[in-house]
DNA sequence: GACTGACCAAAATAAAAATTTAGTCAAAAT
DNA sequence: ATTTTGACTAAATTTTTATTTTGGTCAGTC
C-alpha cells in the first residue's frame, strides 16, 4: 500500500492555513508542502473551499469531542468552564487557526475566513449556552439570558487571549483563567 | 458683534464626524453645513486633523467631567459603575462618535479614526483602573490586576453595546446594565 | 488507473489615468 | 483695516486599464 496522500494533503493544508490564513494559502504551495502533484489534491477535494471545510470540520469535531467529554463529567459549572479553558489554552492548534482566521477577517476581510470564524464561534456559543441553560435548571447559575451570557463569556475569553495582546505583553494561561473565573463565578466584589 | 463662526464650525464638524466618520467628512461639506466659506475654517483650525482633535478634546472633557462628578460621590463601586453606565447609555453623543470611529477603523482603517478611538479608550481605561485601585484599597473589590480588570469591563461594555448588534437585535439599556452588573458585582453563580 | 504539471480562464494585483479634496490666497465684503 | 470668501493648486484618492497570479483541468506519464 502506498502512502496516504489524503492525510498528507490535509496535514500540509492545515499547516498552511494556520500559518498564512485562507487566502495566502495557494494550492500550488499545499501540493509542494505535501510533496504531491497539484492534480492529486483535486482527486480528494473538489475545490479549495472544500479542503478548507474539511479542516474546519475536523477542528469542530475535536472541539465538540472535548466539550462533550467535559460536559458529561460530574462537575460544577465553574469546574467545567475551568477545564474547558484549560483544554483550549493547552492544545492551541484549533485556537491558533481561529486566531489566524480572525486576523485575516480584520485585515483583508476574506469571506471564507469569515465563514470559518463564524462557524467556530457558533459551535462555542452553542455549547456554552447549553451548559448555562442546564446550570440554571440545576440552580447552579442565576436566572439570566443564556445566549447573552454565553456571548459575554466568549467575548471575555477573546478579549484576554487576543485583544489584550495588541497593546500589552500577553497574559499567561493562569492569569487568563484566574481573571475569567473572577468575573464569571464570583464577581470582583469582596 | 457677529455670529460665533467658530462655534458654528465645531457644531457642523461634530455632526459630520458622527454621521460620516473622519474620512468621509470633507472640509467643503463642513463649510456648507456651517454656512461659512471654506477659508474661514482655516482661520480657526490649521488643518482638518486639528479640527478633529479639538472635537475629541471636547468629548474627552465631557467624559472626564461626568466621570469626576461620579467618582467624587460617596457611593459603592457598583453604584458608581451603574451611574457611569447610565450616563454613557443615556447621553449617547460621545458614545456615537466613538462607535462611528470604531466602525471606520474596522472598515477602512483610517489612521486618525484609530487615534481617536485609542484616545477615548485610554481615557475610559484610565478612569476605570483608578476607581478599581481605590476600591481595592477600600477592600470593596478583591485584590486583582486593575489594568486587566478595567480592560475586561470595557470589552464587556463594547461587546454588549456594539458587537452583539452585528448578529442580534440590540439589547435595551436595562438589559445591558443588568448583565454588566451580573458579571462584575456578583458573578453569575447562585 | 493513480498521479502529474503545463495550461487556461478568472481572479487578484499593480500601474496609469482621472477625479476629488485639503489647504492657499488674491479679491470682495464688512 | 480686518474678516470672509471661493476659485485655484498640489497631493491624495478613486477609477480604469494592463499585468501577474492562482484555482482548477486534462492530456500525457509512470
Amino acid at each position: 500500500m502506498s502512502i496516504d496522500r489524503k492525510a498528507l494533503i490535509l496535514q500540509a493544508a492545515t499547516k498552511s492555513f494556520v500559518q498564512f490564513g485562507y487566502k495566502a494559502t495557494t494550492m500550488d504551495q499545499v501540493s509542494k508542502i505535501a510533496n504531491v502533484g497539484k492534480g492529486t489534491i483535486y482527486t480528494f477535494f473538489k475545490t479549495k473551499e472544500e479542503l478548507f471545510e474539511e479542516i474546519l470540520d475536523k477542528a469542530s469535531q475535536e472541539l465538540t469531542s472535548v466539550m462533550n467529554r467535559l460536559a458529561s463529567e460530574d462537575h460544577t459549572f465553574t469546574q467545567k468552564l475551568l477545564n474547558l479553558l484549560d483544554s483550549i489554552l493547552e492544545f492551541r492548534s484549533d485556537h491558533e487557526l481561529f486566531v489566524k482566521l480572525a486576523q485575516e477577517v480584520r485585515d483583508i476581510g476574506t469571506v471564507q475566513a469569515l465563514e470559518g470564524v463564524k462557524r467556530m464561534e457558533e459551535y462555542a456559543l452553542d455549547f456554552l449556552r447549553q451548559q448555562i441553560e442546564r446550570a440554571i435548571q440545576r440552580e447552579e447559575v442565576k436566572p439570566c439570558d443564556p445566549s447573552v451570557v454565553a456571548f459575554m463569556i466568549l467575548r471575555l475569553y477573546l478579549a484576554l487571549t487576543t485583544e489584550w495582546n495588541k497593546g500589552h505583553e500577553p497574559l499567561d494561561k493562569n492569569r487568563i483563567k484566574e481573571h475569567m473565573i473572577l468575573f464569571i463565578s464570583k464577581g470582583i466584589l469582596v
